[in-house]
RNA sequence: GGGGGCGUAGUGUAGGGGUUCAACAUGCCGGCCUGUCAAGCCGGAGAUCGCGGGUUCAAAUCCCGUCGCUCCCGCCA
């Protein structure tokens, strides 16, 4: 037998026609005479119905048959008897009365449903990932991810990029994640490393003249694993030559337009992306990823707060703290109990806790109420913005702090308001700064990667005042994600040398990790810059999961584990001695 | 490294010291049934409650440890 159709494919057009259709059984339905299945792939379902008179051969077949069999069935296409129809199915008009059926491979009963009506525990749906990808919603974010993919080449095609491989077996290089090493067999002692990301691979395909490259990179990471991040992840890299960061940002953002108007046309999306310098968004919304869709904009109110008798807020304002807080619309509604969750939330996420106020119509309720003068109230119901049946949340204390604090709460509230609506709230946060104070190693480091080329008005900066320099560094956020970054590159070999140097590198230091660099750039490297663009994260945004594990075939677990291969696992002394390594068991 | 959550038949859950505490749904096995489509009806099998220890006359239930999964912080140039 060979597979004729589709089992989404057949219709009313379709009739008559002698078929054979292969696929998985689901939802058999025997009635003793006549026996129904759904006949199952990754295109449709089409029903089959098995009737003693028409073959006893494939009735008696279709009565041994289970769920989940591997099945081809010939039959002919007829049409569904009046009021049977079922509407629900793109095939639901037809149906294959089979002549005979034949069992590709029998099943066994599977360990979870296929049906996604439940949700079942990820270690089963990781040591299962197969089964998993069965369900409709891994089937769905499988094929989105591809035609994301394929968008982005296809715009990137069109606009003269060449897609180049690089090595995935490369150098370990210091600062950034932990490297993932692979020892030499040939070079004993000597490791590859997987690159974190093709950085300085493109940045050289860029000195070759390649001009606009990018790739569908795989880059690894040795770190904790997130929600949102995987140790091993897909960016869509990219590097032009002979531009400024504007041309970079608007051909990343005409990409992203056209990959949404493309896969998603009904999601709504703000264009030109709203622009947020670095500074801007710690202060209005206290991360570098703020989600748009939330509203509720941080308002500082120190100076309002500064002469208080609430004791928390004046310690504050004395030891050089700030008092900043949001209002939640309509939250005055919230319980005890979501005030305390909310206490709670801000400790574990540093802060000494929250100041809650109610906004009613005549006046505020709060613990604090009483000690706030009616003009600090007022102050700050109209500072915040507030309405009757607002919540007012404030925190007080150092910067770094309540910016984290309130981040988290936003976030949280948004979450309890459901704030988030459907749409696709990109933004560019621009002007990062260059570097930053590493307090306990009392050293720079560089924000983004030691690459980043300063921007040009700073330039003068770089040796009286470090820390006020700001890159040439953007990166875009999507409803609180950090989708992509990027920045122009340094391409002379003079300020390059002194970037390292203040990075702390020695100029032997800074020659052997990056001297293949640094003399490529003796040889004519092109001003250039580029960006990379996380497909995980980007297919989860557009699939409106919580978990780039959802839109990855064979994800890794918290533990970094493969539960399906069952990876990392113990190799053979042989093995060992080949890459000359012996394994250490680790002191208790 | 730190903090939180979860772990009970194949699966999803309920039960929170004793006395229907091992339950419900689904799946599985068998039977009946000419039109179902999450088929229906009848019957059956299936868990020493993740693992180890402790408290107690008595532990799925309380305590400690451990393992696994997960969320957050640290970390992620």
């Amino acid at each position: 037998m060979r597979r004729t159709h589709r089992c989404g494919e057949l219709r009313p057009a379709h009739l008559g026609q002698q078929v054979t259709l292969m696929g998985w059984v689901r939802a058999r339905r025997d009635h003793g005479r006549l026996i129904f299945l759904d006949l199952w792939d990754h295109q449709g379902v089409t029903q089959v119905v098995a009737d003693p008179r028409a073959s006893a051969d494939a009735h008696g077949t279709m009565h041994a048959i289970r769920d989940e069999y591997v099945i081809a069935v010939q039959g002919v296409v007829r049409a569904r008897p009046k009021g049977t129809q079922n509407p629900e199915l793109a095939t639901g008009e037809i149906e294959v009365a089979a002549t005979a059926v034949e069992v590709l491979n029998a099943t066994a009963p599977l360990p979870f449903p296929t049906d996604d009506a439940d949700s079942v525990d990820e270690v089963l749906r990781m040591r299962y990932r197969y089964l998993d990808l069965r369900r409709a919603s891994m089937q769905r974010n499988l094929r989105l991810r591809h035609k994301a993919v394929k968008a982005l080449r296809d715009y990137l095609d069109g606009d003269d990029f060449v897609e180049v491989e690089t090595p995935v077996l490369t150098r370990s290089t210091p600062e950034g994640a932990r490297d993932y090493l692979v020892p030499s067999r040939i070079y004993p002692g000597s490791f590859y490393a997987l690159p974190q990301s093709p950085q300085q691979m493109k940045q050289l395909l860029m000195v070759g003249g390649v001009d606009r490259y990018y790739q569908v990179a795989r880059c690894f990471r040795d770190e904790d694993l997130r929600a949102d991040r995987q140790p091993e992840f897909t960016q869509l890299d990219l590097e032009m030559s002979f531009v400024e960061q504007e041309d970079v940002l608007s051909l990343v953002e005409s990409m992203m337009v056209h990959l949404v108007r493309t896969l998603a046309p009904d999601r709504r999306l703000t264009v030109p992306f709203p622009r947020l310098t670095h500074d801007e968004a710690l202060d209005l919304y206290g991360t570098d990823k703020p989600d748009l869709r939330l509203g509720m904009p941080l308002v500082d109110c120190t100076a309002l707060l500064g002469e208080s008798e609430v004791r928390i807020f004046s310690d504050v304002v004395a030891a050089d703290g700030r008092v900043k807080g949001f209002c939640a619309p309509g939250y005055g509604t919230a319980s005890t109990a979501d005030l305390e969750a909310l206490q709670s939330l801000s400790r574990t996420l540093g802060a000494e806790g929250i100041i809650w106020l109610q906004v009613t119509s005549h006046g505020v309720a709060s613990p604090v109420a009483r000690h706030l003068t009616p003009e600090e109230q007022r102050g700050l119901v109209e500072a915040l913005g507030a309405a009757p049946g607002d919540l007012l949340i404030l925190v007080a204390g150092a910067t770094d702090v309540i910016h984290g604090a309130l981040d988290g709460l936003r976030r949280d509230v948004g979450r309890r308001l459901s704030l988030a609506a459907a749409d696709l709230a990109f933004a560019w946060v621009v002007d990062f700064p260059l570097l930053k104070w590493d307090g306990e190693e009392r050293r720079w480091n560089a924000e983004h990667h030691p690459f980043t080329h300063p921007q040009p008005d700073d330039l003068d900066r770089l040796t009286t005042d470090p820390g006020s320099v700001r890159a040439s560094c953007y990166d875009l956020v999507c409803n609180g994600w950090e989708l992509g970054s990027g920045s122009l590159r340094v391409h002379e070999r003079a300020l390059q040398e002194q970037i390292l140097a203040l990075l702390a590198f020695t100029p032997e230091e800074a020659e052997a990790s990056f001297g293949h660099l640094l003399e490529a750039f003796d040889y004519g490297a092109p001003p250039h810059g580029g960006f990379a663009v996380g497909i995980d994260r980007l297919v989860a945004i557009l699939a409106g999961t919580d978990t780039i594990r959802d839109v990855i075939a064979f994800p890794k677990t918290r533990q970094a584990s493969d539960l399906t291969m069952r990876a990392p696992a113990p190799v053979t002394p042989a093995q060992l001695d080949e890459i000359h390594l012996r394994v250490v068991p680790r002191k208790a």
